[in-house]
DNA sequence: AACAGTAATATGTATGCACATATTTTGTCA
DNA sequence: TGACAAAATATGTGCATACATATTACTGTT
């Protein structure tokens, strides 16, 4: 009979990252504070260094503490509130609350990019593209307006997309991955035409997603999505 | 000499997870499909199981597939975009654009919490709290006006803090570590009161945001920040 | 005292191995 | 056929070790 542990019980790396959290939180290790090496800690706590390596990564990652080659690692002063969000597709966010999910096409062109859509997706000069708008239905009531450019140079194809169907969002999706995403969020007055569309009225303040997707370098789509009053996007940190 | 490289070179983790990403991007693994077996990854990529459990445990971090026990790795169907927001405190986010932070009390009061901010801090009854309303100004302009709840309960000491001198959330973080947090984002038009303080019009479009922070189950403080026209959250996922 | 080069050091990464754990699949029995 | 138990399997975790890399600290020179 061998005896693995020396003072506790065996213990993951999640345990260890909770005691190390709990050591923070209790003024242990105050803010600012340098941390023990990993190796003195593995030998404290009786483990292996890669577990505390596991541990103190996961810490680090949640903005927690900073850690540095040759410096140690350290409590943040000010930690962070770092929160992640996970964006859902709009049927999905409408299914979720177990609504019925409706989709609408409002407008579908192709015409010339202006200034301010040449200069979101990082483009030299404006191009040909197609620009959809589309409206989400939550149990037949406007969930959120979406007002959406999608690159014709990258994405030949979706011309042949029948939009009166098909959201662009999810054929695009399912069909062209992205690499790199932009996300921005803000508020605004809805205008009368906006306010029309989510059934509000006019001066409404709006909820605001703006995103942009690439692939690489190539530009696929950008859309700016209005959501009405009411709607929110929450998270636990 | 030893030949450590079986195909190609040596190659890190995060090359490992750009292969992978690549060969998703590309349609090499389409969208539902099941990925090999890290072991079967491995041997074909020449590193260790460990190395490729490295990379395949990134990949799923950032929303791009899914694993399971047994069942293995599939690239997900409808990734969802998974963006991190760090939520600065307000004079960082204020010297970070290079202006001058201001701060100003509004009002400090003692009082019982309203249902709303009961419920909100998951309380079973009412409190006495300590109720402070702020100002965040960024080159004397107004920049974000906060009110806020702080439960006397868990740090009593708050009464004896200046409040006049130090922001609340400045004087927390420093002193109370929270363990949980919760955040939500929406859009509300401003009051006129709200108004009167941002310098905006009535009805302007107010960013909101929402946030709890409690240590354990202990409520710290919960807090609504409103910014004026102009504000926006944005990151790249 | 300023500077550049070098040594020391804490974290980062890779590997091989063993075992844990969650699921699925299979197999058995009613 | 159906329910339940057992085996199979892919990922998750822990450990020991070796080496890589980024910084800091030191040290000798001018």
């Amino acid at each position: 009979m061998s005896a693995p542990d020396k003072g506790s019980d065996r213990q993951g790396w999640r345990a260890l990252r909770e005691i190390i959290h709990e050591r923070i939180l209790s003024g242990a290790y105050p803010p600012g504070a340098r941390l023990p090496r990993d190796a003195d800690l593995a030998e404290q706590l009786g483990c292996a260094r890669a577990t505390v390596q596991r541990a103190m990564r996961a810490l680090a990652d949640d903005g927690l503490i900073e850690r540095k080659r040759k410096g140690g690692s350290r409590v943040l002063a000010r930690p962070v509130t770092r929160a992640t969000f996970d964006i859902p597709v709009a049927r999905e966010e409408v299914e979720a609350t177990g609504r019925a999910y409706g989709y609408q096409l409002v407008a579908r062109e192709i015409v010339q990019t202006p200034h301010s859509i040449t200069a979101a997706m990082g483009l030299a000069a404006p191009e040909q593209m197609l620009r959809a708008q589309a409206l989400h239905l939550a149990d037949r009531r406007p969930f959120m307006y979406e007002d959406r450019w999608i690159s014709l140079a990258t994405v030949p194809e979706i011309v042949d997309v029948d939009l009166t169907r098909e959201s662009a969002n999810e054929w695009l999706l399912a069909h062209r991955p992205y690499s790199r995403c932009t996300l921005r969020f803000s508020a605004a007055n809805a205008t009368d035409a906006q306010a029309e569309l989510l059934g509000t009225r006019a001066g409404d303040a709006l909820f605001v997603i703006e995103r942009g997707t690439w692939l690489g370098i190539a530009p696929i789509t950008c859309v700016t999505a209005l959501a009405p009053p009411g709607y929110a996007l929450s998270t636990e940190a």
